[in-house]
DNA sequence: AAGTGGTCTAGACCACGGA
DNA sequence: CCGTGGTCTAGACCACTTC
């Protein structure tokens, strides 16, 4: 492509931006295939180098991920929740995948907390999700997102109950935004009534709280989690990096 | 460069492997330049385009920093527990960077879980390095490494002194060791008399525990760590990411 | 065999940092 | 101003997947 404007923005950003816009467009589905490096490079106007640089950005961010020989396909959308794992304690070796359950949605104000991690104001209406957590097939903690209701007008019990509350994928699919971590928090507390109750925990068992901060691809904060965990029997495991 | 062999590995690993060596072998200090890329390029005999690629593994890695217009630099050695911060409860907003204190050396012998983490066998020896950690003026917790004797036949109290026991640092320096961590793990404990005295807790609060497994670049696993923290006014932030 | 991602080059230019 | 990292291109070839 012949440079006509100011670098400001480098190409292969402007290429991924563009990318990114069809895809928040659902032009293609979870799984399939995007045009191939050259077809997009010629699409958007540059090279194949420049192309492959922008779907870089892409990949990395999670959206995206390629196959050799195959091609480039739309990521499935894993829940932040469901995206780490547990480790039996008893040997570290074994690791099992979070499950989560959708069990409810209430529409709440927004506390001082939840005001200042999502950046409204205190009292604004948000929405309240909260699923349960399994490893295995024992109860391993609860899980509660919040989310500001201006954003989501159109959220619903039948919207989450499709899908079984997959944040990631609704605000994909039926809100057009990506997600991305931005920030996590872990403390040790002393379980509420409530959770005793929930969790079926004994008295006197400490629990991990993990508080994330999940924000859209502008930058702007969109949904804050809070995860209580048993972890008696599993420690939790936010990733494993492989070699 | 003229291909001459098969392609198993691609030339930009085969040149990030090459000025890796030459970082292990301290050939620049910390914070020091590297040649620029044309000059590193020539001397592996790649095109720039390639020694870049390479020089993007290192600096993924955290082996290397680049400043545009100045040079690319050997990043300092920040010790996987002083490279978090923690977040203080009462305002989120409010970061601090934990700081730690080397306090003591032994020889002891590696438990179950310690052979397991390491991959060595039980009751083979193994060092164990305390410390503790600060935030602001408090502590905030306590912090116990455990590395294969084998390995580091050399460790002494007096190389852990200098440079407060950044044993990130220690081993890139002393022993030629790139460290990456490989997993995490987090659980909620009740902590032990010990545990209680050496951290001034108060009965009956829980504490965070983060059990972390640091490998060599081979994918070996060179360190294990446990780190208890007392999370009433902090909470731990492993990351933050920057939009 | 055809089509895809993955690597590599040589050469060009841009944007930033420091003297 | 020069030297550095950062971007971009056009074209080539390799390695893998799919048919």
């Amino acid at each position: 492509m012949i440079k006509n404007k100011p670098h400001s923005v480098p190409l292969y950003r402007q290429a991924a931006q563009r990318v990114l816009a069809r895809l928040q467009k659902n032009e293609w589905q979870e799984g399939e295939a995007l045009p191939n490096e050259f077809e997009l490079a010629t699409q958007h106007q540059v090279s194949q180098g420049t192309m492959r640089k922008a779907l870089d950005v892409l990949v990395e961010e999670g959206l995206l991920f390629r196959r050799q020989g195959a091609g480039t396909f739309v990521a499935a959308c894993l829940d932040s929740v469901g995206e780490a794992s547990a480790a039996l304690l008893v040997d570290s070796a074994v690791k099992e995948k979070i499950r989560f359950e959708y069990i409810g949605l209430a529409k709440v104000h927004a506390n001082e907390q939840m005001a200042s991690e999502l950046a409204v104001r205190r009292g604004c209406p948000v929405w309240q999700i909260t699923r349960l957590l399994r490893v295995g097939g024992s109860l391993f903690g609860l899980d509660q997102a919040f989310l500001p209701e201006a954003r989501f007008p159109e959220l619903s019990m039948k919207l989450l109950r499709q899908d079984n509350a997959n944040l990631t994928r609704i605000c994909r699919i039926n809100f057009g935004l990506y997600l991305t971590e931005r920030e996590v928090r872990y403390r040790a507390v002393m379980p509420g009534i409530e959770e005793i109750k929930i969790l079926q925990a004994d008295n006197g068992v400490p629990f991990l709280e993990r508080i994330r901060v999940m924000h859209d691809t502008e930058g702007q904060p969109v949904l804050c989690g809070i995860t209580m965990l048993k972890t008696n029997d599993f420690a939790f495991c936010p990733y494993i990096r492989n070699i």
